[in-house]
DNA sequence: TTGTAGGCGTTATCAT
DNA sequence: ATGATAACGCCTACAA
């Protein structure tokens, strides 16, 4: 009895002997529906396989049943993570997640947002890297896309944004390693350091950190990734190795970095922990099984998943309450690399 | 002059002063349009901020542009990296990627068939872990929609399918312990073993290429991972060191698994590759940068993601071709693990 | 080259 | 409790 093709409501009304608007009160249940017509209608559904075509209903109601979720790249362990915990928790609510990638370029943010008004998406979690995203952030808003931001913030605050604990994360790795005894603490960051971006949070920390202890941050301790990649680290690993400074600590602006700069070393036959200690930032699923494993700094990534989509509903929900401004807690993991 | 809620074709037609068609026309660049009109609809898209709704033109055209890509969990190094890959692949062809989740479960992978028939997807591309949701792919594609299978084979060979180089991999991996001297090389692998999955047919790389230079395959050399998660092989990690089996090299299933072990290993004193050499499979962007830096089997990533789009590409044009059958080609790479 | 009519599958509204 | 009707925004077919 598997019909070939589409299968319309209609049929499905047909095939249980009722109208199109009693099948699609059933599945929706909508109204109160006779227990008999109910019965007939799913039987129907079954029988012919029947499923409802998302298009049509996005089109005719104006809303999709799905959230868009914009990060760097999904290859990123990170934002691979991040994502798992976001669909699982969009589940939960009865909501679907459609994964963006942004490569982390202002082209790519803006993008994404295009496309989630193309898409007729619900809403949309964005994971921001760069500031020049925001005038189309402005628009598309204006023009009732829901956001949520991550990462960076926009400068105007007018968006609901969940934050990691940038600047208290990063000064407690480095308070750690100040009580290990780690006289000379370098610190890897990227970027410029101009604008207020992740990279700048997190070196502010590193700083505040030192300077509470009475510990003056030596300009040459700081060190830039050129890529954010695995390479970028290694090879400022390398930097670190040959640059006679001295440096007996590494405070790593995130996990990927700290495992690169690590490897880094070991090429140079530096050892972690006994001749440097290094810690990162976001815990990553790989930390506790790398070689050795990785201190960091472990913000609770269930939380920061479940906020974003908690605060992606309500905007949904009402549309013009104040934008609202949340930083996940963390704890600082410590592990072989800085034992 | 930015208009408020949703913008309309009909709205930028009447701001260009033309008929909806007109603008349909322009947009699609389908038939010729003069010049001046054309012109005067870029100028009212441009300034109404006007986007497409993909809801109404797929509803339409029964065609949505999307490609769904089904994956255990894109939190998964491997899975993430080829998503990534298939992504950047099939924006190539002007086609958008849908990334759903099936947690590498029966259920997970027929909701994702049946979520891809109602979003209206044009195609699958399906990492199948199981071979009980083969029932459900058979009914799909009598109902049209195009499926691609990745990983596991389904019985019946109906579906396109791309495979790993799961054998010949795993035999030039164990060649390659065997040619380094390893006398006793236990092979790290999962779930039972009756059914012909990618478990199997790894696990026969592994017993054919010993077999071949008259070397007895040793079954208490044989261990299964309780779970395939990097806790699961850190724990198969111990089992090996605690065995009394003087295992001196390791065939592990994938590279997870493998960098698992060698943390299991470690846990235990044995030191990879002084005491024992541990080889991956998979070639994960982490495997170069762990420590020791992963020897693996590393199949051609960006072949087969290509392979996969190009086969869900012509499906789509031809459902009715006869399935076609693609392995990956691989290359083995040393790297320290099995120095 | 441009415009008009109709329908894709669903649901809101109103009527029975 | 159930059904008829119209409309969501776009595109195919045809007409001008």
């Amino acid at each position: 009895m598997v019909k070939r093709g589409k299968i319309t409501m209609n049929d499905v009304a047909q095939l249980a002997g009722v109208s199109t608007m009693t099948v699609s009160n059933v599945i929706n249940d909508r109204v109160r529906v006779s227990p008999e017509a109910r019965e007939r209608v799913l039987a129907a559904i079954r029988e012919s396989g029947y499923q409802i075509n998302a298009a049509a209903r996005s089109l005719r109601s104006g809303r999709s049943g799905v959230i868009g979720l914009a990060v760097p790249q999904v290859g990123n362990p990170y934002f691979g993570m991040f994502a798992e915990l976001v669909i699982a928790e969009a589940r939960r609510h009865g909501y679907h997640i459609a994964v963006e990638q942004t490569g982390a370029v202002a082209l790519g943010e803006t993008a994404a947002v295009a496309q989630s008004r193309r898409l007729q998406l619900d809403g949309l979690i964005l994971s921001l890297s760069t500031a020049e995203a925001e005038s189309s952030l402005l628009q598309t808003t204006e023009q009732g896309l829901p956001i949520v931001v991550l990462g960076e913030q926009d400068p105007a605050g007018r968006f609901d944004h969940v934050s990691a604990p940038d600047e208290a994360g990063a000064a407690a790795a480095t308070a750690h390693l100040v009580d290990l005894g780690c006289k000379r603490i370098a610190v890897v960051t990227g970027g410029n350091l101009d604008r207020l971006t992740m990279f700048t949070r997190r070196y502010n920390g590193y700083r505040t950190a030192l300077e509470d202890r009475g510990i003056r941050p030596d300009p040459k301790l700081r060190f830039i990734v050129d890529s954010l990649t695995r390479e970028g680290a290694r090879s400022t690993g390398h930097r670190i190795a040959d640059s006679g400074l001295g440096v007996d600590g590494v405070v790593a602006l995130n996990d990927i970095v700290a495992m690169g700069v690590i490897r880094g070393l070991r090429d140079r036959g530096v050892a972690v922990p006994d001749d440097m200690r290094v810690i990162g930032f976001d815990d990553v699923p790989a930390a506790a099984y790398f070689i050795p494993s990785l201190s960091t700094v472990s913000p609770d990534h269930e939380w920061k998943a479940a906020k974003a989509v908690e605060l992606i509903l309500s905007r949904i929900e009402d549309p013009l309450a104040p934008p609202r401004e949340y930083t996940a807690p963390f704890a600082i993991v410590r592990r072989e690399s800085t034992a």
